[in-house]
DNA sequence: AAAACGCTCAACCGCATGCGG
DNA sequence: CCCGCATGCGGTTGAGCGTTT
């Protein structure tokens, strides 16, 4: 039984999109707003797949979009990012604004793959198995395994990769709960969905005012990615305050005494903030440091 | 001048996930 | 709880353009 098509593609355009198009599908959503995809193209009048409408103005249409080159600042940024949360294009491109996934994603497997790839031969004696990075479509460079396959690096792999990435898949915490401390300043109560991903905060408050050790989904897959790895949230801390500290230093506004706060920096989303910030354990906790995760990992009162 | 080669990036594809009925 | 739908995501492809031979 065959996977049921996204739309049906019979007498569809594809390939690029003509400036009509492009005129046609963005005069629809400025005036009808986003979503309900798979309808749009017949209500706005285009022989094109939803799917195929949703990208265009995702990665180009939309008015929030940057165009022009990437510039150092958000080159490093990428950087310092994929070595934190692997090819998870859009949480990386959540962080860059007017960026969008599928640029950053080629930018990295054209650009920065490579620099990465040519750091590494210098830096290491044998060069690695892997045959030159010649066009991106024939070797693949990406850092995720594939579907199916084992999250752990091979072992050639293994040797090759840079102490500081750690591999994951892409994981998505909906909910954790943290353990009751028994004072409050002891430890700084800890949202680890917040260190994955952000976006999602909002289950935390009503399962901590349970006061109970419950571990969701998210955290269990988290959990057990960081299993044997255990600074990984301290690692993750280190290079958000790396990150951040040095955009600090520079022309933007960063808050170095956070990780991640609900700041004025421009490289994380507001709405995002909008959202932490009804979350009264980040507002009584506005300066609560990553590095205070580690002991979710040592605690014995993991399930 | 033109063929071959290499690079970039928009677009496509299939799977994963969330959500509502 | 199950199922189907809508959407999101990351990997992959191929057209088009620039550079090299």
């Amino acid at each position: 039984m065959g996977r049921r098509p996204c739309c049906a593609k019979e007498g569809l355009n594809r390939g690029a999109w003509t400036a009509l198009e492009d005129k046609i599908l963005a005069a629809y959503i400025r005036a009808h707003g986003e979503g309900k995809w798979r309808n749009l193209p017949k209500r706005a009048g285009l022989k094109r797949c939803g799917k195929s409408c949703r990208l265009r103005w995702l990665n180009y249409l939309r008015p929030d979009i940057k165009r022009g080159n990437i510039s150092n600042d958000e080159e490093e940024l990428i950087v310092r990012l994929h070595n934190l949360l692997g090819n998870r294009w859009s949480l990386i491109a959540g962080r860059i604004p007017g960026r969008t996934d599928n640029e950053i994603k080629n930018y990295w497997n054209t650009t920065l793959a490579k620099k990465a790839k040519a750091q590494k031969i210098h830096s290491s004696s044998p060069p690695a198995q892997q045959s030159s990075l010649s066009r991106s479509r024939n070797k693949k460079m990406t850092v995720e395994p594939k579907k199916g396959e084992p999250l752990a690096p091979k072992p050639s792999q293994a040797a090759a990769t840079p102490p500081h990435v750690f591999r994951t898949k892409a994981i998505r915490c909906t909910k954790v709960l943290i353990p009751a401390l028994t004072s409050p300043n002891e430890h700084h109560s800890f949202n680890s969905s917040t260190a994955i991903d952000p976006a999602e905060p909002q289950a935390i408050q009503s399962d901590q005012d349970k006061g109970n050790l419950e571990v969701h989904r998210g955290t269990e897959e988290l959990h057990e990615t960081c299993a044997g790895d255990s600074d990984f949230f301290s690692l993750s801390c280190n290079e958000f305050q790396a990150c951040s500290h040095e955009y600090a230093e520079g022309e933007h506004n960063f808050n170095n005494s956070t990780c991640m706060g609900p700041d004025q920096s421009p490289y994380f989303d507001e709405a995002m903030f909008k959202d932490w910030t009804s979350n009264y354990c980040l507002e009584e906790r506005a300066n609560l440091d990553l590095e205070s995760l580690a002991f979710l990992l040592d605690s014995q009162e993991w399930p």
